[in-house]
DNA sequence: CGACGTGTTGATCTCTCTCAATTAGAGTGG
DNA sequence: CCACTCTAATTGAGAGAGATCAACACGTCG
């Protein structure tokens, strides 16, 4: 796990998930590419007005990115996993408007200051990638920002451990009778949520003892998807069946 | 204005905080598009679920993207303002996860559906400009998350206020001492920053009262900036000097 | 072993919601 | 010109979801 994995031979591309790629497509990410970079649990990726961001796609591992008030109130805007394409909006602004942090060690894949424009002159095709991955994301804080102005406490976590969940578990070949891998803590879900900790704490008690779901050694498991989605009330699962992968 | 201006005479153009463009990229940015589209406050403009919606650009008026959920509780996600590049989403997605909805009477300039991939495979700089404006729009929807997750009512209010007015002052030669013009019901205030009528109406109320802002006859003034600017805590003014128009 | 992070829980408080009316202005039809 | 309707703004009273504050438990780790 100490060297560099070619692009010919990434292994997230195998998953059914990511859109197949031409191979001389393949061969220009890979030139554009630095080499990959390990970051250890709690390791700072961007830093909120970080001038000079990096990009890179997550190759393992969670991430996630926040913003914060001066006072320290802290709000997560949505979690990133393998595969996610991140610094976009860095390059669109002077300073990074918001912070990325491991949430989990990760391993990244970072680009060349200039890929993106590189991307979108050489090959239309990934350029369009990105614009969809671009929109994609968007449509997940959308989904978050109708939870936080508009469900109550018990429905923003449902809709949460749902979307992680289904996310996370198509990135597997098949999810284990233990769950997926699901590294939250409570407060990081309250921050995700605009829940307080303590309020965060209990509903997932409720959630739990309802049957719904249960979270055990940093492992989801839904028991009851049908009431959880009743709950979340999510129609169009939101989930494309098929994404690219820069 | 019945008839279609040419993009070579396109008026939003002239002004200062959109990028010029080449000759050859106007023209075939015109090639692309439909004849302009006339509709009145209050049309819907993308439903929420519909299958092959519209590509546009937002040429005059203001419109709101939103959410909702099936008892109606209803999720406005950021407003729409001249310039603005509509439709993105459904691309990536069978189907449109958010509603579109003019505020004012609106002129639309639509694209073929086709326009998206043209636009990149043909004018790479253009496709970089929608993947610019697809990062832009998700930074605004970031700070109406923030909003809604960690500020209070009166810290809310405020920010939005704010962001709209510099967003709005920015398409105007100059702010015109009765302020710009303000569509927003007190209800889509609420629907923005996730708050209840009645609530929304009390806060507005006690900003004004203490000198902050004021609304009459559909304009918005903003009277103390300073102490506005302080309640909702933004930093990086947000605001790009330049941005792209497609 | 003490420090620290995370989970857990009780008691209290308050911001914001809900419900209900009332007012004002614009538009419509007779 | 006036009743009628509708939308948006306005306001009061009461209720409640969720915040805040404060402990305590437990496991890990240097």
């Amino acid at each position: 796990m100490g060297t560099t994995i070619r692009c010919s031979e990434c292994p997230l591309r195998e998953l059914a998930m990511f859109q197949p790629i031409a191979d001389g497509h393949r061969s220009m990410l890979e030139s554009l590419r630095l080499a990959q970079q390990y970051k250890p649990a709690g390791a700072t990726l961007i830093s909120e007005g970080q001038v000079d961001a990096p990009l890179f796609t997550l190759f393992s591992g969670w991430a996630y990115r926040f913003k914060t008030l001066r006072d320290g109130r802290r709000q997560v805007l949505n979690f990133l996993l393998p595969g996610d394409f991140v610094g976009l909006q860095e390059k669109v602004a002077d300073a990074a408007l918001h912070g990325v942090e491991a949430l989990t060690d990760v391993w990244l894949c970072p680009f060349r200051r200039d890929a993106l424009w590189q991307i979108h002159s050489g090959a239309p095709e990934l350029g369009y990638a990105i614009t969809w991955l671009a929109a994609h994301e968007e449509s997940l804080i959308d989904e978050n920002l109708l939870s936080v102005g508009r469900r109550n406490a018990a429905e923003r976590i449902a809709t949460l451990l749902l979307v992680l969940y289904k996310r996370a578990a198509a990135l597997l070949d098949s999810v284990p009778p233990e769950g997926i891998e699901f590294p939250l803590t409570q407060q990081l879900i309250a921050d995700a949520m605009g829940l307080s900790l303590a309020h965060t704490h209990r509903t997932l008690r409720v959630l739990e003892r309802m049957g719904l779901h249960r979270i055990r050694d940093g492992r989801l498991q839904i028991v009851n998807p049908r009431s959880l989605e009743r709950l979340a009330d999510i129609w169009a699962d939101g989930q494309p069946a098929i994404r690219p992968l820069i």
